[in-house]
RNA sequence: GCCGCCUUAGCUCAGUGGUAGAGCAAUGCUUUCGUAAAGCAUAGGUCCUGGGUUCGAAUCCCAGAGGCGGCUCCA
């Protein structure tokens, strides 16, 4: 017999054999016909689902009010997606289909390309299908017969799957539902007619298998709900998410711009933008102060070298500006250089290097169709020789060198001498060459220096996106040199400072990752000790703090582990603010000192901190955050003084007059326009105060002081109006106080 | 970078091969008004760019640029 604990906490026998749906029977004939899934253990199963046949068991049945309820259903309703799919488009081949709060997609190979035209043409053979309402039915084959019913179904990216990783399983489940048949874990929903809502989304592309190197799938969105009810308040909450768009908000309240001249990706703050950023990046620079932080200014460019000796040049060579040269032939020896210093590397690296040679005009055809890599490093090998001679360089250890990688250093070595140069990508190596200006002290520990640096990165064209992925901003970037001992004390104190930024701001919707490194990938340098103790160090601060969080192996900056604060736009994308990195690897690249007590040498440790995260990024998602409604103290328009009518312009003036005397930022409208027509223009502009004026506060001396939110607040006296609001600006309150 | 969609006035958008349109904004005039839109008039165009098909292209075809949604990437 099995023994199942309720949620209730009391006990069930069963006998083996016994499904769920027999439990939820035996419970109540009402349960029974509620249930979608039910949940053994913390795992969910199919009602149908033979329970354990002993032991005790944790037992639960999920309805429609269980958010887990809400995948399964998902899940199935990509299986019916796919199955209409398959009716629709002959020959389509399928690959994944998982569901979660995104809803659900299905990746989809068809000989036919699925347009955005026939959404309606398969959600209507999908109502078909779930007005049949026909069970999800269970069946089980050992892994080889399972490849031969995949092959014969015509599913070969399925039979690529169980090849590649499913084939250490013995047996493969499979769920059929009427004429479709899918490879599938599981769980269902018990049939079709539980979907009482659904809708096709989007489609898109995506690589199989997530894997950049393989071919491209359609990949199929959609959502499912129980309830109509529910999909319509979906898409209400949707739309209205929209409207926060930062994109849509900074044209409209004219914070920003983007113009093709200057450059996708790099952010026009305008006037009023930038009046916000201003105030932020003043709240941040008193904070610093306050906290011990050194401020320093740096250029916008380095030399290759400082690059080349952080590792950030020629590693992240993809998404860098091209390198300055004076002379026009080193930029090609540069890549030459880069690819022979190579020797054997993967496809991946081998088409991106191929598209830096499209970019630079430089890819003979031959070199794609090469046999071998030693080919191609001929190829290139030859290539140097011909433009050493046309160009006129004369570089005899290339000639001399006998092999690859010794033409690699022979080239290096000419272009260290030809003062190349790179739009800087990160601060730090400007930073850490003002610690190397002078000797430091133990005593002298830690070092904090802080610049708004500007740092420049040249993203993919498919990842630009608003302020919140550019390739030119601003990071309130910071770096602290410290003693071992005070990794502790200094990350935690970084941690604490992220955290009292976001609550100043009421940014309360985040999640913080601990960025791992991925002992698989081998694009993190440092040693294996460096990294056990960094990561030990940082799981142990966050855990003594109290905070939830993901650790997630593979986030880590290539130098070290870090933490981030991860926050979502108006329409679920995740992005990084904040950033607390720790980092054992630059202080040995660029061989870092401080004098111990001992009187001896020692290296510091670094701390990379940003705490926005960028500016363009920071004010992106603050955008969203308060739709455009900026709370007082950073509004960039923060009172806008309103005639009720031309005759009461010169009192308006005086009003608007005294107001900016004591630092408020005020406009006037004093146009011969209706009041209300004035109170709208100002309310879309979303000014946190107007003040109207007329024949009653002309002759008393006073304003009516009307609230962005509330409305109508009644009339004050200007010195007490004023009182008010430097009490408001001054706690930086979030909501008006007036 | 890849897949798909989109690009018409400052903004939001109509316009399916035959004279380039609307609303809002702008400008001018009238109105002097009390808490979310006063009235009238005027001006505003490289229909993203380049090529092609056609007697004729905003409209059809090709290439490119930019944007949007995903994917990959993100120091």
């Amino acid at each position: 017999m099995v023994v199942l604990r309720l949620p209730d906490n009391s006990t069930r026998e069963a006998a083996p054999g016994t499904t769920a749906k027999q439990i939820a029977e035996s419970i109540g004939k009402r349960l029974a016909q509620a249930a979608i899934a039910a949940k053994v253990d913390g795992e969910i199963v199919d009602l149908n689902r033979e329970l354990p046949a002993d032991g005790e068991h944790s037992f639960q049945i999920l309805t429609e009010k269980d958010p887990d309820a809400l995948d399964v259903l998902r899940h199935s309703c990509a299986h019916i997606m796919a199955r209409a799919v398959m009716r629709l488009f002959p020959g389509a081949q399928l690959a994944f289909g998982p569901a979660g709060d995104f809803g659900y997609y299905y990746d989809i190979e068809s000989p036919t390309p699925i347009r955005e035209d026939d959404f309606a043409k398969i959600e209507a053979e999908m109502k078909q299908i779930v007005d049949k309402a026909e069970t999800f039915d269970r069946f089980e084959l050992a892994t080889t017969e399972a490849r031969t019913l995949c092959a014969d179904l015509k599913q070969a990216l399925k039979v690529e799957h169980i090849d590649e990783e499913l084939k250490k399983h013995p047996s493969l489940s499979f769920y059929r539902q009427g004429e479709f048949v899918d490879l599938c874990r599981g769980p269902h929903i018990p049939h079709a007619g539980k979907i009482g809502a659904f809708k096709i989304l989007s489609i898109a592309g995506a690589y199989w298998k997530n894997d950049s190197t393989r071919p491209q799938l359609q990949r199929l969105y959609g959502i499912a709900f129980f309830s109509q009810k529910d999909l319509e308040a979906y898409l209400h909450r949707i739309e209205e998410a929209k409207r926060r768009d930062h994109r849509l908000l900074g044209k409209q309240l004219k914070l920003f711009t983007i113009s093709q001249m200057v450059g996708s990706g790099l952010i026009l703050w305008m006037p009023k933008g930038a009046t916000v950023r201003g105030i932020l990046e003043t709240f941040i620079k008193d904070e610093l102060v306050k906290r011990g932080y050194s401020p320093v200014y740096t250029p916008h460019i380095g030399r290759l070298e400082l690059y080349r000796t952080s590792g950030h040049f020629p590693y992240y060579r993809d998404a860098q500006f091209p390198p300055m040269y004076h002379r026009p032939a080193a930029g090609t020896l540069d890549l030459c250089q880069y690819r022979l210093a190579m020797g054997e590397i993967d496809d991946k690296r081998e088409h991106e290097y191929i598209e830096y040679m499209k970019q630079a005009h430089m890819l003979p055809p031959e070199y794609i169709n090469a046999p071998s890599q030693a080919a191609k490093l001929d190829m290139i090998h030859e290539f140097v020789l011909r433009l050493l001679k046309e160009l006129q360089v004369v570089l005899p250890e290339y000639h001399r060198a006998t092999n690859h990688k010794e033409r690699a250093d022979a080239l290096l070595k000419w272009l260290m001498d030809q003062e190349g140069f790179l739009l800087k990508p990160m601060n730090c190596p400007h930073h850490i060459h003002i610690y190397k200006a002078e000797p430091h002290s133990y005593r002298e520990l830690p070092i904090r220096l802080a610049e708004f640096g500007t740092v420049y990165r040249y993203e993919q064209t498919g990842e630009l996106n608003g302020m919140t992925r550019v390739r030119g901003f601003t990071q309130d970037d910071a770096h602290l040199f410290i003693r071992p001992d005070q990794v502790e004390s200094e990350f935690r104190a970084n941690i604490e400072f992220v955290l009292f930024i976001f609550r100043t701001l009421g940014l309360n919707d985040y999640r913080v990752r601990l960025g791992f490194r991925d002992p698989a990938s081998t694009k993190y340098v440092g040693s294996a000790e460096d990294w056990d103790t960094a990561q030990t160090a940082l799981e142990g601060i966050v855990k003594s703090l109290g905070m939830s969080y993901s650790a997630e192996p593979g986030e880590a900056a290539f130098y070290g582990p870090k933490i981030d604060f991860v926050v979502k736009d108006c329409i679920g994308r995740d992005w990084q603010l904040g950033t607390v990195q720790l980092d054992y690897n630059l202080p040995k690249r660029f061989d870092l000192e401080f004098v111990g007590a001992d009187n001896k040498p020692h290296r510091p440790i670094m701390i990379h901190r940003a705490p926005f995260g960028s500016m363009e990024r920071f004010m992106g998602i603050l955008i969203e955050h308060f739709a455009g409604a900026f709370p007082l103290w950073l509004a960039p328009e923060q009172v806008r003084v309103l005639t009720v009518s031309d005759k009461f312009r010169e009192y308006g003036e005086k009003v608007e007059a005294q107001l900016r005397e004591r630092d408020v930022r005020v406009t006037g409208d004093f146009r011969p326009d209706k009041i209300g027509a004035k109170i709208r223009e100002a309310q879309l502009d979303k000014i946190p105060y107007m003040l109207v004026v007329g024949d009653k506060e002309q002759t008393t001396g006073t304003v009516a002081v009307r609230s962005r939110s509330a409305g109508d607040r009644g009339v004050l006296p200007i010195a007490e109006f004023m009182e008010e609001l430097e009490t408001e600006v001054k706690c930086k309150s979030l909501t008006p106080t007036v």
